[in-house]
DNA sequence: GACCAGGCACATC
DNA sequence: GATGTGCATGGT
């Protein structure tokens, strides 16, 4: 990696902490609400997974066990405002059958371990893609595992920091080789990103008032 | 009414 | 292995 994307990558993490103060992510109570949401906010406004995640509260559905006895169709029902509900439900049901066939419903026990087995393992899982995992792994698991999302690519794009095609893999490791190692520095600085990211970096762009404005960037990439 | 939002799996070339 | 497509809701 460039010594240049180090030093920006550590420069707008100051910014955006400087800007916007700790985040206290992710936002939810619970390590079941964390996995929860990381499904349900697959391509998907996070204010209709609040929704999804009242609708399984209010069904007392928000604990594994309840989940494991939902039938996929009750659960697809619960889910439903969060869109692409049926597909949604299959991967939640896949997620809990793994949970409860592996790990005896402990999510402690899937999360903890070598970062090299516990990663993997999540993936294999049918529905858990990198993002996903990465989420679960660092704010149910408090693994230090950096979350690569969209807003992430498109600060980093258009700051020119890594080019249109660098793959999940290839980003994340950016942030690996520039941070230590630690969960709640990988935490904050996702959330940060997710920060500004609503604020000024959605697709058309929004750069008045953002506190990386001053770096250079082109809000068209 | 178009476009977008904290992805992922699968088909096809 | 690169690229395209379905999934589907609610907000702007």
């Amino acid at each position: 990696m460039r010594a240049s994307v180090k030093k920006s990558l550590l420069e707008i993490y100051d910014r955006l902490f400087r800007a916007y103060g700790p985040q206290h992510w992710w936002p939810a109570k619970t390590d079941t609400e964390v996995v929860v949401g990381a499904i349900l906010t697959q391509n998907t406004a996070w204010g209709n997974v609040e929704r999804a995640i009242d609708n399984l509260r209010r069904a007392k559905a928000l604990n594994w066990r309840a989940l494991r006895s939902l039938s996929e169709h009750d659960l697809a029902e619960l889910i439903r405002p969060s869109g692409t509900f049926r597909v949604k439900a299959e991967r939640l049901a896949a997620f809990v059958g793994y949970l409860w066939e592996h790990h005896q419903g402990s999510l402690r026990s899937m999360l903890d371990g070598e970062l090299k087995t516990a990663r993997p393992r999540l993936l294999s899982i049918h529905g858990i893609g990198p993002e996903t995992a990465d989420a679960i792994l660092l704010y149910a698991g408090d693994r230090a595992t950096f979350v690569v999302d969209a807003y992430t690519r498109r600060v980093l794009r258009r700051h020119f920091l890594c080019n249109e095609k660098a793959d999940y893999e290839t980003i994340r490791g950016l942030f690996h080789a520039a941070l230590p190692a630690v969960p709640q520095v990988f935490n904050e600085y996702h959330a940060l990103l997710v920060a500004v990211g609503k604020r000024h970096c959605r697709k058309s762009a929004r750069c008045e008032g953002c506190p990386l404005a001053s770096m250079p960037h082109d809000r068209r990439l």
